[in-house]
DNA sequence: TTGTAGGCGTTATCAA
DNA sequence: TTGATAACGCCTACAA
């Protein structure tokens, strides 16, 4: 069979239409400069005529071997990005960067049940992009076999893959001593997950030390070595795993807090929208913030600073984290080694914090 | 030169590896019951150790014409999808639908300066999906020059193009008609957006007349049918433009509009976020809501039953606007004509909205 | 159960 | 300035 003849018109088509080569055509679109005016126009007028929708990007893709795509994983099934801001500031982050070199983003979906590598053995991307994706999760695991440039947020790192973090310790330990140095010295905590599992409920020892997410996992771990610092009894510290990012899992998680310790003069929460809900289930409890319990959050959502009272946090460059993700990318696109980089993070004092009416110790 | 013999294996170098023919390789990953399984293992076992990172998608994609992949246009610049809740949840839509049928989601950008349109015409997808595109957009041309299955959410309807929307006019109205019922009489109206540009200031007839942005000329009719309806004076009536869908846009608008004519007791909003704006500059200009001021919003987004008080709106199903968006893309795929689907509004009403104090007329 | 051959639509190279 | 040719890596009848 003749190439051009099925149903889709193709740069055959266009060719044989105006009795030049498919070479021709095909430089009518990509190199002006190679061909007469004339004759181009006369091949695109040709191509308007004949319904040709121009170069096929799947056929100049596998040619070219470039997507001019790159793939975007969250740790999470994919509905959940779009209701977490701080997840989609980070994504926003990456489509700002991509947008300056015209790079598009192909959101990758991970559906729980079913295999979830199978999106992404069939990416037609140039690089990889993982956000909180855990440690041995079999995404992790796929998306090496592809052999493409591969940057990490805030996850697992490996060899030869890029990584972009902050210091999730250093910055909850930072809240944790804010508050410390306000007075506080009895403290409730709310993390959002520390597995995979969507379990909801106070967190142990054993818990703690199985985590496999490291975001919460990490911030955890930095309250806890200002507690201890402080003198604080940290097995006595109420800590409760909220299952989610969520506002309404922040009130759940609150209450259980406030229930399972009502003395608490203080709430550290491993994330704003968290704290946000804890401020709620305080106001519902009819505490008042910050006069009766003071609340601390983390990421600083722009939702942070409106919220009445502005809510004290740990600000970190979220869309930044997006755009340092995608330059890692392009430079191991460059042929550049894999590299790695720490964000900073900053402790941002708002309306939410202040001392505990009774200072006693 | 011989093929697969480039840096980078393919179907060939394992073949050759294990002395077998190209298809058996290729049967080995994509029909596993038409060869022994123990050819199968031996040939995963040479690819792992060859480092084949199994068949290529692009390749792949270009032979079965298919890309597994459905390419998403938001009217604005993309990072702007991440801000505004309404089209995240609309994204959550398409993204949970594709999640279902293993389908990823491209995020194609437009970048404002360079030629928009060039990332559409790359673009390895089935089709297409435009949300808030508004007529006459060059982005709406390039789409359609793709011949591709699409569908308009919100945006300008086209010959073979899918078409979801909801009835803004009308929701609209039923807020106005909401507050009138409740005894009021002088308004005040923000809204986001009605042309491409990103002005920001009174609209006035000529404003309106021009408005190409489908969403907030319905609004803004649906507004003024109400309140011509019930009498009002409508040329007095002060309308702002904000600009954007943001809650920072909001405060300046309704602050605008305040300050424009103090005497309004209720502020009807585009969107929810220009609403919890609104409210805000509200409390800033010391007036309560609802006693002193009602506020309506537009969208109900999950904050707006979170705001405090929470807000009276116009609910829209924005996952489903995704959902019913992608359906409408399958079925084209499946060879379906381009239908156009309705989707029902429905006023809440929340705490937001109450009579006037002073029910003069 | 396995192999052969052709084509998917494009672009880079080189020659005319 | 234009054309012929050869990949790019894969899938699928069809034949053996």
């Amino acid at each position: 069979m003749i190439p051009g003849v099925g149903d889709r018109p193709t740069l055959q088509t266009v060719a044989e239409a105006v009795g030049v080569s498919r070479a021709t055509v095909s430089n009518a679109y990509n190199r002006p400069d190679q061909l007469s005016p004339a004759l181009r126009e006369r091949i695109l007028e040709a191509a308007r005529r004949l319904g040709y929708a121009g170069p096929d990007p799947a056929a100049r893709g596998l040619r070219l071997r470039q997507a001019g795509t790159i793939g975007v994983l969250v740790g999470a099934p994919l509905t959940y990005a779009f209701r977490d801001p701080a997840t989609g500031l980070f994504l926003e982050g990456i489509a700002r960067a991509g947008e300056r070199a015209g790079t598009a983003m192909l959101l990758i979906p991970s559906p729980p049940g079913e295999d979830p590598t199978a999106a992404i053995r069939g990416a037609v991307v140039d690089g990889f992009c993982l956000n909180c994706v855990p440690e041995g999760d079999p995404v992790f695991a796929a998306v090496r076999e592809r052999r493409l440039p591969t940057a990490v947020v805030e996850g697992a790192a490996g060899e030869g893959v890029a990584h972009v973090d902050i210091d999730q310790r250093g910055g909850a330990r930072q809240a944790a001593e804010h508050l410390v140095s306000l007075g506080h010295r009895r403290f409730g905590i709310v993390v959002a997950r520390l597995a995979g599992d969507r379990r909801i409920g106070p967190v142990d020892a054993a818990r703690l030390e199985s985590a496999l997410q490291p975001v919460s996992r990490g911030r955890l771990l930095g309250y806890r070595d200002a507690l201890v610092r402080a003198g604080a009894d940290w097995d006595a510290v109420p800590v409760q795993e909220a299952g989610s990012h969520g506002f309404d899992a922040g009130i759940a998680a609150a209450r259980a807090v406030l229930e399972a310790d009502p003395g608490v003069t203080a709430i550290l929460a491993d994330s704003d929208l968290l704290a946000l809900g804890a401020m709620r289930a305080a106001a519902e409890a009819g505490r008042r913030v910050p006069a009766d319990l003071s609340v601390a959050g983390f990421d600083d959502i722009p939702l942070a600073a409106q919220a009445q009272p502005p809510l004290t946090t740990i600000a970190q460059p979220l869309v930044e984290k997006g755009e340092a993700a995608y330059r890692l990318i392009q430079e191991m696109l460059a042929g550049g080694p894999a590299r790695a980089v720490q964000l900073p993070v900053e402790l941002v004092v708002r309306g939410s914090t202040a001392p505990p009416v009774t200072g006693a110790p």
